[in-house]
DNA sequence: TTGTATGCGTTATCAT
DNA sequence: ATGATAACGCATACAA
């Protein structure tokens, strides 16, 4: 491994002004920076961010908390686009990324142990249960935070918006002439409280009932509990004309309980998904559903917590909401 | 944050036998070790593994190298269920993972820059251009590294079982009955060729002719393409009865491409995927596709590179195959 | 403009 | 059994 001390040897000069030179620093001459520069350059060498890691009290390495019940939260698309978003921008910030998770070979630490125990800079925080303490511990922790889809007091977070998202959904259902609109809801968490209490307010907006049957709770990503929750639906005497669906994934198992019963999409039954996973628009008809923003927020959380890593001292906690889009698909029938 | 030094003094003894105790070592008196592990834990410490990785020359960080033409690898979900799993094996074995790509903020660095730079114990690869000259010299450096469904000399591979995985199918579909097999190929990649080469084969030991237009080319993870490639099928004079998509998802183009022509599945013609993601199995009917066992091959591989790194004198490049799962699905017609 | 000295937190060597 | 010391690679305050 090249060293300063390697290119201070070669360049007949001490490490410090090696140093120097390759940060950039003002009081060492031209010729011999840029004499230093050309060595560098032709012994191969690199910094080693360890050391300067150790040295500075940076890593410029920054955590990402992906926890998930399932365990597998990285392999749900709306997460590993996230993930894939945080990394691009990290990246051309100069920050890597690095994993955090609870017990690390044989010690067990919690998660704010083992992101003080990497020196991240800062850890970006995706979670389906915010109520963790583990999780807790780290948000309010002195470590810079942003949290994606909650928001902790004084940490910055980025939220996808489920109020607009829902609301344009049924919005877009409601202008196609749907007032018996079911509406099946992931488990309970802060983002599906956001969805319920936006589909009820934006129902009583538009003067649309809402009858406690037509709410049916389910799981996210598991296409047999929409499938049953569809069942359910189908059972009532006063069908709705249209179902909304937890996500995109969880449509399918709504999709072959419609089949079984005979019904056509959407001739006999209108339905909506969430997310605009891929899947959902390769469909035949195209699924009809809210494409969340998973992208722009990967990239406002990296840009946020860096901003926040760079300038502690102007930070103020910020909120941002990211919107998505509509895609109008051709699932949801004109009844007008 | 508290250090070995806040221990020493708190317990009256040196920074040697704190590390000492610590770390276990067997010439520190039992007392002492106790005494020095109870003021640690009260006081909270952490080990810094900064500073240990500069001393070590050791960091318990191993690379994930994810490339991918479009960039969106991790969003793959055969890539994001290997990562899931390297990511989870690797942890149980007490390392934490970074991922290392090219140019990091305004240094530009190859892939090999990037592991040196963060001081990576080894790098698992997973590339669609091994041909890639930065991967190359990755591979070819002193780093250890094991790569994923591509062999370089000399060091390990994992390899699903790409060879088997197609034969399976074949096998099934010829056991069906089917003698007019058609194949929609991805872009030509090593894996490529392997499904390629294994289908010829296997359908030379079954003694069932391949007519060249019955290959025909496409893009993974496009369903479009796919689609395309479908519809000349479908043109040809001689008709397959059965389609092998390069991928589940790519079979969604098959699908409406196939809804088009009036022609059902598996009645009026037969398909099958490659992969096995969770799409293909609450599709009605359910897909018969290959399920390839991403999550051994994440696990190996991290257990394998960690062997290497852990055990480098006894070390001997290894290549494991990992065989998947046909799922017999019921897009395929018994016309036997 | 350049160099010297020191320390970041840890571990390993060698005395004691 | 314990401690003093040096070293890992780098950056900075300060001296020259």
């Amino acid at each position: 491994m090249v060293t300063i001390t390697d290119i201070a040897n070669a360049c007949g000069v001490s490490r410090a002004t090696v140093s120097k030179a390759l940060n950039g620093a003002p009081d060492v001459s031209r010729e011999t920076a840029d004499r230093i520069r050309e060595t560098a350059a032709s012994l191969g060498y690199l910094p080693n961010a360890t050391a300067r890691a150790l040295k500075l009290g940076r890593s410029y390495n920054i955590g990402v908390l992906f926890s998930d019940e399932t365990g597998g939260g990285i392999s749900h698309e709306y997460f590993s686009r996230i993930l894939e978003s945080v990394k691009a921008e990290s990246e051309r910030l100069g920050y890597d990324i690095t994993f955090i998770s609870k017990d690390l070979g044989r010690m067990s630490m919690d998660y704010y142990e083992h992101a003080k125990y990497r020196s991240c800079d800062g850890v970006v925080i995706a979670s389906a249960d915010f109520q963790d303490p583990a999780i807790v511990r780290l948000a309010a922790s002195e470590i810079p935070t942003v949290t994606l889809d909650y928001s902790f007091d004084n940490c910055s977070s980025i939220l996808s918006d489920n109020v607009r998202g829902m609301e344009a959904l049924v919005r877009f259902v409601h202008g196609k002439g749907h007032r018996r609109i079911a509406f099946i809801h992931g488990e309970i968490t802060s983002v599906t409280q956001k969805r319920l209490a936006s589909f009820r307010r934006t129902c009583a907006e538009l003067g649309v009932p809402v009858p406690a049957e037509y709410i049916r709770p389910a799981v996210y990503h598991d296409p047999r509990s929409s499938g049953l929750a569809t069942r359910a639906l189908l059972a009532l005497p006063d069908r709705p004309t249209c179902i909304l669906f937890p996500d995109d994934l969880s449509f399918l198992g709504g999709m072959s309980e419609l089949e079984k019963h005979g019904l056509a999409i959407p001739k006999d039954m209108s339905v909506a998904g969430y997310d605009g996973i891929p899947l959902s628009q390769v469909l035949r008809p195209r699924l009809t559903t809210y494409r969340q923003g998973a992208e722009r927020m990967g990239a406002e959380a990296a840009r946020l917590l860096i901003e926040q890593i760079e300038q502690p001292d102007t930070w103020i906690p910020q909120q941002i909401t990211v919107e998505g889009e509509l895609l109008e698909g051709n699932t949801v029938a004109d009844i007008g």
